[in-house]
DNA sequence: CCGGATCCGCAGGGATACTG
DNA sequence: CAGTATCCCTGCGGATCCGG
């Protein structure tokens, strides 16, 4: 389901300039956003409601591993409030709470495609770095 | 100079299907690697670097607003290690240190090119769901 | 002087226990 | 089941010091 679905939006202007940012206020805000979207977890909760559609809380917490429960709810609901996520509520017993991308989220989630091609293209490359980098260290002389 | 330069790898499998990751060992490294890479000041480095080309330690402290010495620092080391930098010491006094991307970085850069088109199209967007979100929340029923 | 290492105070994240 | 509350500890930011 990882497929590389180009967002029809960004495609668009993929091949034209982009109005280099004059506007500082622009600019903030768009650092501002670049700041909560640029999260570790926020990436994995976005690429696995990609995947999946629609989640509950746990089969969500499932998919993305390593994550806490603390940080599950509190990114889960800053997605929310920013627009990329819809939280679904069923009064029920036992309660049912489910979680899809909105098409914000969605046209999010296809503009980090990309580096999700990216890291599985290069992780070998950076494995090599490493082990290059390492051993520069270790032969380095120590003065 | 923010402009999306399309990286001829990434394109060519923009349309192909991509193999699901099947090895959980791949899994667990593209994912660390994520977790590496989705990192506000990662990549507020990376585009810093890939719109000016090469930097000095106070210029890239500068273009990277808000970033404390040792986040720089820190950041920088972990990107050099990754092989997404390279880092120059020129040996005179005052000190001299500069920073470039490596191709590797480079080629992140430009993966991360549609995240920043969508920040640029979506803020707008991010602050009504902001809002509306807000809204709502003044307009519940406290129980 | 530049680049960065070090120390410290505090916010943020992880693990666990508890609740509607 | 889906969180909230609590404790604890890592990790960040800010200030200061240092080597060249």
């Amino acid at each position: 389901m990882r497929k590389p679905e180009a967002d029809p939006e960004i495609e668009a202007r993929r091949y034209g300039p982009i109005p280099d940012k004059i506007d500082p206020a622009i600019e903030a805000l768009v650092d501002d956003i670049i700041g909560k979207v640029a999260d570790k977890w926020t990436m994995l909760i976005l690429e696995a409601l990609h995947e999946n559609g629609t989640l509950r809380y746990t089969e969500l917490r499932r998919k993305v591993e390593g994550i806490s429960q603390k940080m599950l709810t509190q990114t889960v609901r800053r997605m929310e409030e920013d627009g990329l996520v819809r939280r679904t509520v069923h009064p029920i017993i036992p309660p049912h709470v489910d979680y899809t991308l909105t098409p914000l989220g969605d046209s999010l989630s296809k503009a980090f495609c990309g580096v999700w091609i990216w890291a599985e293209t290069h992780y070998d490359e950076i494995q090599q770095a490493r082990q290059a980098f390492a051993a520069a260290r270790s032969g380095e002389v120590h003065s």
